[in-house]
DNA sequence: CTGGGCTCCTGTACGC
DNA sequence: TGCGTACAGGAGCCCA
């Protein structure tokens, strides 16, 4: 599932292999996958050029020549791949982008949860409602304590669903956010507006520099999902709490646990990350 | 504002 | 072996 370093390691990879490739063509095998008026965005995308990639939160936004923008969500397990021009798509194949020199770009879903949106340059701050709402990049300079200490204070949900939430702030996913709250010892059902100052700067630094080393990791790489640029993720051997239910606790040996909080999967320990007052 | 449930999808794991 | 079912989950939606 891709979270803020997978999609980052996403476009890294894409930039090097498609910046400045020209769009001959495009073909959609899954036609929910590009929302808006298809018949248009297909035939608009011809004849550009994919000058740069850029990464809002977990979108990716291709930019486009002539100042047109292709937004794209991997959601669960939406991937890219090159191909030699004319491959024969696979099975899970939703979107042909064919490119130039012969080859073609493949966007792949195995769930088909993925979504793309085509929308002129910097209208994607107003036309892509998660894009719209969505809170501040997890880096030093955007995301910053006043700023986290703030909204938290006002918000009456539990921790766990309050940092998933993008409108809070961007790129966290249910792994990374098991191991933000396991490294600073917040219980997943936490409300956030009991979260001490202290916690707040100790989870805030955790949210930063755990973002951080993934993408320096290339992201993980969990069940189904890889990248496609022959750099899978290394970071899943660096997980201390996600998927290690039952094993002990690396830092007290507690047995970690797991259960649902929000309808999301959540292993914590129970000894390091408990409710207080 | 909040939580809960549902939807989209398919592959995988599990019980029998 | 095979079949039914639960589960995985990002984000948007509706409802209470």
């Amino acid at each position: 599932m891709p979270e803020l370093p997978e999609v980052e390691t996403v476009r890294r990879g894409l930039l090097r292999l498609v910046q400045n490739r020209q769009i001959k063509a495009v073909e959609l095998l899954w036609p929910k996958t590009i929302e808006g008026d298809v018949a248009t965005i297909l035939k608009t995308m011809v004849n550009r050029t994919i000058e740069d990639i850029d990464r809002r939160g977990k979108f990716l936004l291709f930019r486009l020549s002539g100042d047109y923008t292709l937004v794209s969500h991997l959601r669960m397990e939406g991937k890219y791949n090159t191909v030699p021009a004319g491959t024969p798509p696979e099975k899970h194949v939703c979107v042909v982008f064919h490119l130039d020199q012969a080859t073609d770009l493949w966007y792949l879903d195995t769930r088909k949860f993925g979504r793309m949106q085509f929308v002129p340059t910097g209208m994607e701050n107003q036309l892509v409602p998660g894009i719209k709402k969505m809170g501040p990049e997890p880096t030093e300079s955007d995301l910053t304590t006043d700023y986290l200490a703030e909204i938290m204070a006002k918000s009456r949900k539990i921790i766990k669903p309050f940092l998933l939430d993008q409108s809070n702030l961007a790129g966290l996913g249910n792994i990374y956010v098991d191991e933000v709250l396991w490294q600073s010892k917040i219980h997943p059902e936490q409300p956030v507006n009991t979260v001490t100052l202290a916690e707040i700067t100790v989870l805030r630094t955790n949210i930063i520099s755990e973002i951080k080393r993934a993408i320096e990791h290339h992201g993980t790489t969990v069940h189904s999902y890889t990248n496609a640029f022959g750099e899978a993720g290394a970071f899943q051997n660096e997980l201390q709490a996600y998927g290690r239910k039952g094993e002990p606790c690396l830092r007290c040996g507690t047995l970690m646990e797991k259960m649902k909080v929000a309808q999301r999967g959540t292993t914590y320990c129970p000894q390091c990350q408990q409710i207080h007052a």
